[in-house]
DNA sequence: TGTACATCAGTGAACGCGCGTTCACTGATGTAC
DNA sequence: TGTACATCAGTGAACGCGCGTTCACTGATGTAC
């Protein structure tokens, strides 16, 4: 049993320190653009070497995605949430999600830069169509729980891509930090009630029954 | 007046030799990733040397945008035809806009390219913002001969993120091209109508006097 | 307790590569007299 | 018509740089006997 602990041990202090590196990784991206973020200037803000960073993560993307995949956990924790309290309106899940769009540039800025290649072959893109899978069904779980329960699956792709789009179109307008916010709560808001409405008082000739 | 049309004739020449280069780069997005396309890669598609792209672009960025335009100029035109004729509907439209970024690569690579790095700074990122508005216009105004004249600009903003959105975030899911197709239709259709049920049928409630 | 060995985190330095961009030059064509 | 010069498109080769990744090695800690 005391080799076991020993183990445990070592794999916990392997978990903590690749925990470090990814904290460090996603802090960066406040502070600098995607393009210009290097495994270099990952390795200066984790404080260890660049070819440390290769002990515990298999590629720049590998350890992108496990970035990824840690803000994902927030987010979705976020989501369930929100959804759960019974008197949160879409419009409030869509003001949400867009602040935690622009709070988190590196769940931004990563997701977007996965989407936007897409490349079908490697290893590591399939790994994040699974993460987006993973993600995108607890988002339409999370909605089935309010009354937005009919062709959920739809409902939830199209409502998250278009928040999505909404904030990639138009994030980099207005001047002041404030007032950008405020034009993409209002698009988010627009749509929000887009979509609630043609889902919650559908009109007859709209409604289409399920099997 | 010799002076002048030989003068002509040369400018026409120059403007033609930057159109070979603009159609190569084009060309070249059907057949690879964005980033996987150099400048080598561009002047042996247009049969030039990398210099001499240099001679007609400033940058490689700067190519890009005006690669960016010419495509732009053509949904423009489209939408336009589209929006003018009167029976068509607003899922009609999301639907040809769908295939439009299916079909134009270029278009689709280069806008992300340059929504999503935002440098405010840059010239060429200013040149770019001035052409996304010029695009919106269009689309506002075009939205604006149907009956969707009702705060259309944020209609429109909000429309045309969702739509990009859409096809950003779930173009690359199914195996075959018609599956994928098919599947983005469906989210398209349904966003449209959500946006088309919500500005043409308004509930008492839901309608915003304008001042 | 002491010694020889195994494990493994960590690193500095180098590798190899491809990128965007620039430069010095060529050669064709137009212009002036 | 002939000659000297100007203009300009086009290019091969080089520049300089930064990137992601790997390698050979160190040094600390744990293990066996």
């Amino acid at each position: 049993m005391k080799g076991n602990t020993f183990q445990e041990l070592r794999e916990r202090e392997q978990h903590l320190r690749r925990e470090v590196i990814i904290l460090a990784t996603e802090d960066l991206f406040s502070r600098k653009a995607f393009h210009e973020i290097s495994m270099k200037d990952i390795a200066k803000a984790a404080k260890v070497s660049v070819a440390s960073i290769y002990r515990y993560f298999d590629s720049q993307d590998d350890l992108l995605l496990a970035v990824l995949l840690k803000d994902i956990h927030n987010v979705n924790q976020l989501i369930q949430d929100l959804t759960r309290a019974a008197d949160s309106s879409l419009e409030e899940i869509s003001c949400i999600f867009v602040d935690y769009l622009l709070d988190n540039e590196a769940t931004f800025q990563i997701a977007c830069h996965f989407l936007i290649r897409g490349e079908r072959d490697s290893i590591v893109f399939r790994k994040f169509e699974s993460v987006k899978t993973v993600f995108l069904d607890r988002f339409d779980s999370g909605l089935n729980t309010m009354d937005y329960d009919r062709h959920s699956r739809v409902f939830s792709e199209s409502f998250f891509a278009s928040i999505l789009g909404i904030v990639i179109t138009h994030r980099d307008l207005a001047e002041s930090d404030a007032d950008k916010r405020e034009h993409l709560y209002q698009l988010a808001r627009f749509t929000a009630r887009a979509f609630d409405h043609s889902m919650k008082v559908p009109s007859k000739h709209q409604r289409v029954t399920m099997p």
